[in-house]
DNA sequence: GTATAATATGAACATATGTTCAGATATTAA
DNA sequence: TTAATATCTGAACATATGTTCATATTATAC
């Protein structure tokens, strides 16, 4: 009678410590929704947008002119970070202004600043 | 007399807005590194690696079983973390034991558990 | 020395990502 | 309604990313 197969048959060294890890391992779904967070830190443009909306809110072609590129690439990463739940915006007649939807990117880009400094 | 461009001739609406956020603008250095760590929390296989290390060291293959990845996989990917400065080895014999580098890791991720919980 | 185990590396490949371009949508003013 | 402004969207493209495969290291045991 086989032992039962999980996912994989590579060899194993410390059974003990796999299995201690299978125990709390975070779930698919978990780490999909967690990497599609960090991801949207993981550009240099959006980290640009999220510190500058960090001070207060900006449109879309004040970010474009400020990052220096075009206002489609900036309207690009705008959805991408609502998507993420990281911006909301406001309509003010033709002009959507847009702001940080809570501190959590504050204090992420702080902690990231604090290790990168090191 | 033109009035000097900086890197773009695109329209803007809040003159104001826009020097402000220069001023405190990150530099490209600043977002580059920034983005390279962030980018380390960026996809699920790597986060499921920091998450166990979180709890104790554990060696190449160990990693991999556990996570169903071949063993090549399991070590560019420790390669790319060892880079970012979020994980050190220590060698026993030919078993290399790989560790969290410092305790930013468990801030980072119980920030964005936080924040996708919501 | 040779053989074996654990890990690392480089090339190749498929997929993901970020930008640009052209065109669509939405809002306001005339 | 038409025109103008601000933004959005989809397709196309080049580059980046993550995995696999084959092969190279490294350390130990014989």
């Amino acid at each position: 009678m086989p032992a039962p197969l999980d996912q994989c048959q590579c060899r194993i060294i410390h059974e003990e410590k796999v299995q201690r890890a299978r125990q709390s391992l975070l779930s698919g779904e978990e780490t999909d929704r967690l990497a599609l967070f960090f991801k949207a830190f993981a550009d240099p443009t959006r980290l640009k947008m999220l510190w500058s909306l960090l001070q207060e809110e900006m449109c879309v072609c004040d970010l474009a002119a400020l990052l220096g590129v075009s206002e489609s690439a900036v309207s690009h990463q705008l959805r991408l970070l609502r998507q993420a739940a990281l911006v909301t915006n406001r309509r003010e007649g033709p002009v959507l202004y847009y702001r940080l939807a809570d501190d959590h990117v504050r204090q992420l880009v702080e902690l990231a600043l604090e290790h990168i400094e090191e």
